[in-house]
DNA sequence: CATGAATGAGCATTCATTCAT
DNA sequence: GATGAATGAATGCTCATTCAT
């Protein structure tokens, strides 16, 4: 999907467009998307408000502009996990991890205030799944897995269906879905093979694993 | 937090805000808060604009009630799961299910040309997790789940690190939370005991349990 | 001019408009007839809003009302020099003198930050007409009375004649005006008989004064 | 107190701002600051309301500026009597003549319907001083000056000192105010010899005058 | 006679966007 | 290609006032 241009000179627009991302990311992160205004950006950029429009037709282009960077960037980041001849469980691994982090950098520097209130009245659906877990845990059925974040999961995956259904609607109904997603978070991903190796794996502590590499050569 | 009003009788107050959250929740799900205006809210209304700001005070007034009640129908939906005798995974399951169905319920409504275009190119992340799940599969070390929910249920379960920081942060760190979120998702949450039942269960005709799911509300 | 109202009863009419009164001479003073929204005085009367609109059918009624007892009171109070058997001068200077301390009684209680900002920028006004006087004082063709005052006066005498022109319009023309106000406050209003009583009378202490008015209130 | 603006060209923004400043003017003579609305303003005005913000960022500034040039333009027509090399007290006397002609043509505009009704019941007031002045006439201690002009001179001398306390107040109390505005409105601001300067000039009627410094010639 | 609830018209302000130069 | 100025439409909210009971 391009974004059109009066601009003809492409080096000129990338640059420009460049700039525009840029200071719109930042702005976006800071304050939102509706509470940023097109003059706001047109401020903190080195051409002006008329000029941007002949960048870029609309506000939506500005946000689609800024979304496509980021998952640029993310995808740059995962890179290595991707392509690299690890094993893939250890490239899965790495490539969830290095998500965490990339997303926890972009989103740090959100401000606190800006949180919806809303939130907090969540925390009591929490408290019905963390009950569920904790007797679950309590008879020895489930593992002494983090309570907390597990009913987040079970929560947030319920969401996931209705944010991602194009995506998933496809080939999943609502009752595939909730069975599929109950076997990942129940009963794990890992084959009997993949969690020895992984079990293996972490019981090194890393310096040790560096150590053994070198001892390998 | 109770949000005061000039209204006397409480009865007539929780009559209007019924009906206010009711226009209001089916408003912002179609085309979200920013999108919402106070007048398009007063005209789906039974009751005027100048009306409507003698049972709130603000617009945030309107989103913290829909919030608090889609929270405490929630809460309502899970009270089966939350309280019966059943043994704790099985609850644990039943309430899984069920919270999926109510946000499904509630979230249909949403119209296609909503949703954001960002989502879109969210397409090419996933690619790359589905990659690395696949491979794993062919090694026969990933069991063979559905790789294109777990790509998103890596992705979405490091999104909320961000989004749910307050809540987790003050018990683990981004280094703990990585990790606790990969021994879940790649082991599983049931021990050995727990996922024979529930395999056990499983293996009864879906008919009757959902008959008895029906019953129960 | 009689303010209607639906109510019968006089005597609860009069006790009503009264409660009214006070609660809105103290509002208007406070924060200004445009600020102060008839939901405050309702709020603050000992009954409600639409009782209010049959004591008085609109704000501008109150505006009327408050008027009225405020002049009613000050005129209360003048009545002592007004009827009093001293001499005509004598009382002309006692009715001044109570009239500033009712103007400031009343006006004291208005908060600091609400007066117009436009003030200070007549100040600059105010300094030529000093500079005027000052130099006719080192002249010694003014007598050495205060010139920021006297500056003022002039200032706010010319204001009168906009003010107040309906009733001063019917028997003066700008110039008649501006020519006996010059008269006025160029050569003072006493004739020589009447300073000469005025200055011995000054001489008296005027702790014998004060007293002899506390009596007569 | 600059008001900012985001016009670059400050040929442009003077401009604008004084068409602007031109049409506020004469609304809130016409109706007050408050019963004038931006809308009335922007109607008026050869540019339109959102073009009217890029002048200006509130009501309030337009208030000002209008107070703003109402000032200088006073002080522009003061001028003359400021820098004269005539004497001080014919200057002071050429500034308030000068200055009730400006007042007297900037409020002109002002309708009739639009006075406070409260001024009417202020005439009774009034009457209370004219009595006491009249009769001061009658036993030849106050000069047969208009009554009630000094009626009103000395019920506004009184207000001042509420409207302008904030310049007067910080050298006078309201007792030594009380005392100076007496002495100057009772015993007049000339020493004996201004008065006869005065009075010599004055006698001389203007087509008198105008022969005279012909035929001195 | 009193009251709680309602209402229509209006308010100051801001926005994304588009020209004329 | 860039810019300063302009604009129409909308926004969240408040007000004086009036009913139905």
């Amino acid at each position: 999907m391009k974004i059109p241009s009066t601009i003809r000179d492409p080096a000129v627009l990338a640059q420009r467009r460049g700039e525009l991302v840029e200071v719109a990311t930042s702005l976006f992160l800071e304050r939102g998307y509706h509470k940023t205004s097109i003059r706001d950006i047109a401020r903190a950029c080195p051409f002006n408000l008329a000029a941007l429009y002949t960048y870029v037709s609309s506000k939506q282009d500005i946000l689609y502009l800024v979304a496509q960077q980021l998952v640029s960037e993310i995808v740059k980041a995962l890179q290595p996990a991707a392509l690299n001849h690890l094993d893939p469980v250890e490239g899965l691994r790495l490539a969830f991890e290095t998500y965490c982090q990339v997303v926890d950098r972009e989103i740090e520097s959100l401000p606190k205030h800006a949180r919806d209130p809303i939130l907090a009245s969540v925390q009591s659906l929490i408290e019905i799944f963390r009950g569920l877990i904790e007797r679950a845990i309590e008879t020895g059925e489930v593992r002494n897995v983090d309570s907390r974040l597990l009913a987040l999961d079970l929560m947030v995956s319920a969401h996931m269906w209705a944010l991602h259904g194009r995506f998933l609607r496809s080939h999943l109904d609502l009752k595939a879905f909730a069975d599929e997603q109950s076997r990942i978070l129940f009963h794990g991903v890992l084959t009997a093979r993949g969690a020895e190796k992984m079990v293996r794996r972490r019981s090194r502590p890393d310096r040790a694993r560096a150590a053994s590499l070198r001892a390998r050569r």
